[in-house]
DNA sequence: CTGGGGAAGGGGCCC
DNA sequence: TGGGCCCCTTCCCCA
């Protein structure tokens, strides 16, 4: 009995002990996972930390361009007509230049700067600038209060405030600085054209009949990759050619070499000696706008459409705008003006025939660090100003980037290598079918084939146009403008090709034959229609009945007749 | 009703 | 800026 109590007693203490050291193991566990978890936990919320503030920066960026952009649209809608105004220039230089350093030019009239003291805004750190001139009389005062015009912006980004004040101080060596710079919440600060004659005094060669009541506003904004200042880096135009001479692209700053030290590029190649630093500026005016600056020599050419044309579409030409170029257009006609330049970018809205744009659409990547020279940039970042433009320009834009950030690189690395050629011939690759252009502008203009950009738009319908004469065609259906006519019978038509091919009828010409029997047609579409004879093609499918037919019309009668309830 | 040809309307785009 | 060519679409007519 008492060797049983004893067993008892050992095996009682055999326990405890037992117990105690798996109560020790357990702890060390839980001591253990804690660590662990708080560790965890720690890193989970530094993490979390991280991207709120991410978050944070990115509402506030998203705000910020939401209010820019609505301070533009104001600005547009509520800008006077009499107001002229050189502004927007908005990132277009994003993706024109990148890297390296920017340098904008210092106005000539400035003493404070000396004449080899090169501005440069170094973006190398990938920090963003970026500068707007503005120039706008103080008739636009009425836009906003004590003259303070909703145009002149200036936005930064992160710490390119305190660069642009860096810039603006350090350069201006505590003097005035060489144009007016004003934050958005400034107190309007009356302005005199001094503002602008001080700024370069190219611009009084420009600026013709100024009244001394107008007020000029130049307000400078640095742009993210770029200056609007920015000089060309080949030297061209707007569209890339060079301004000939008699043009109007302001070379803005003293083009002596000297007083410019100018970001260039691989395009170089093209530059001449003359550095011209030029900072383009195309203006519009609609002839009913009274401008403070009188660059528009000739109001009755005031078809805006016709100044677009050559605007952008005479860059090559020796032709003489009315132009003061300080940075790129805003165009806004609405009213009268019978077409309209939409700056805004419209792509195909045809069905049938946007199937470049289709294509693309559908392989496009996204590279948001690739650069272009195309100055499609600015049609893609620019305020549309036309309120013909429909609901769908969020898309286009999207499709847009899509289409520049994704040929981007391919673009400029083929523009690259096309001005290292000295040759002056098909210089120029387009990036989609590389085919060449002598002429930058004509790479542009080619190029919309594939973006679908549609700059002309119709007024009276919402019909656009990539080409400038397709407008003044179009138009025609509007006016019921017939100017050709037949001379064997009374037939008229809009489009001389119509008469002509109209005339085979007397002719009895039938130029298209058929391959598979002796039909012969006056016209290829016709020919093409026969051939599905043929072919036995037919891609037209009723939705109810499934009968197929050759044609859309064929289906769609059918479909009137059988299921009339469509 | 369907299929097919003739002809015109109108836009794209190059030169 | 316009000419010219090409293309697609649409309408009309007829077998």
């Amino acid at each position: 009995m008492a060797n049983c109590v004893v067993f008892h007693t050992q095996i009682a203490s055999v326990m405890e002990v037992l117990a105690n050291a798996a109560v020790a193991e357990i702890c060390k566990l839980v001591d253990d996972d804690y660590a662990v978890f708080r560790l965890e936990i720690t890193q989970s919320q530094k993490e979390n930390r991280g991207l709120r503030r991410k978050l944070q920066l990115l509402e506030l960026k998203v705000a910020r361009d939401r209010a820019e952009r609505t301070m533009r649209e104001r600005v547009v809608a509520s800008r006077p007509s009499s107001v002229k105004i050189l502004d927007q220039y908005r990132e277009m230089a994003r993706g024109h230049l990148t890297g390296g350093r920017r340098s904008f030019v210092k106005p000539v009239r400035d003493n404070t700067w000396r004449d080899d003291q090169p501005i440069t805004v170094d973006e190398g750190s990938g920090t963003s600038t970026q500068q707007v001139m503005v120039i706008e009389s103080a008739d636009g005062e009425s836009a906003g209060p004590g003259g303070s015009s909703p145009v002149k912006q200036e936005r930064t980004e992160g710490e390119d405030l305190q660069q642009i004040r860096n810039i603006q101080t350090g350069v201006a060596a505590g003097v005035a600085p060489p144009v007016a710079t004003k934050d958005l919440t400034a107190s309007p600060q009356p302005r005199t054209k001094r503002n602008i004659t001080e700024n370069s005094g190219t611009m009084n060669e420009v600026l013709k009949s100024e009244t001394d009541t107008e007020t000029l506003i130049v307000t400078q904004r640095l742009l993210h990759t770029g200056s609007v200042l920015r000089s060309d880096p080949e030297g061209l135009g707007p569209l890339g050619c060079p301004p000939a001479p008699g043009s109007e692209y302001l070379l803005y700053g003293n083009p002596s070499p000297r007083t410019v030290h100018s970001h260039r590029d691989s395009c170089d190649a093209l530059e001449t000696g003359n550095d011209p630093s030029c900072s383009y500026t195309t203006e519009i005016e609609p002839g009913n706008i009274s401008l403070g600056l009188e660059t528009q020599n000739d109001l009755s050419r005031g078809n805006l459409n016709q100044y677009s044309s050559s605007v952008y579409s005479e860059g090559c030409l020796d032709k003489k705008g009315e132009v003061i170029v300080v940075d790129e257009v805003t165009v806004k006609v609405e009213g009268n003006a019978p077409p309209t330049w939409n700056v805004d970018c419209h792509l195909g809205d045809r069905h049938s025939q946007g199937r470049d744009l289709l294509d693309y659409r559908g392989s496009l990547g996204t590279n948001l660090n690739v650069a272009t020279h195309s100055p499609l940039h600015a049609f893609r970042d620019r305020v549309p100003v036309s309120t013909t433009m429909g609901p769908s320009d969020s898309h286009d834009s999207i499709v847009f980037d899509q289409v520049l950030n994704s040929k981007g690189q391919k673009a400029k690395a083929q523009a690259v290598g096309a001005t290292s050629d000295n040759s002056n011939e098909k210089q120029f690759l387009c990036m989609f079918c590389n085919k060449g252009f002598s002429c930058l502008q004509k790479l542009e203009i080619h190029q919309m084939v594939h973006t679908g950009m549609k700059p002309f738009s119709c007024t009276q319908c919402h019909m656009r146009f990539s080409h400038s004469s397709s407008l003044k065609r179009h138009q025609r259906v509007h006016t019921g403008v017939k100017p050709f006519s037949c001379t064997q019978c009374h037939m008229r038509f809009a489009q001389a090709g119509d008469l002509k091919r109209h005339q085979r009828v007397h002719t009895g010409e039938k130029p298209y034959s058929c391959t598979q029997c002796h039909m012969r047609f006056a016209q290829a579409g016709n020919l093409k229609m026969h051939l599905k004879v043929h072919t036995g093609e037919r891609p037209f499918a009723c939705m109810d009945c499934g009968k197929r037919f050759s044609e859309r019309s064929y289906l769609m009668i059918h479909q009137q007749k059988n299921h009339s309830t469509l």
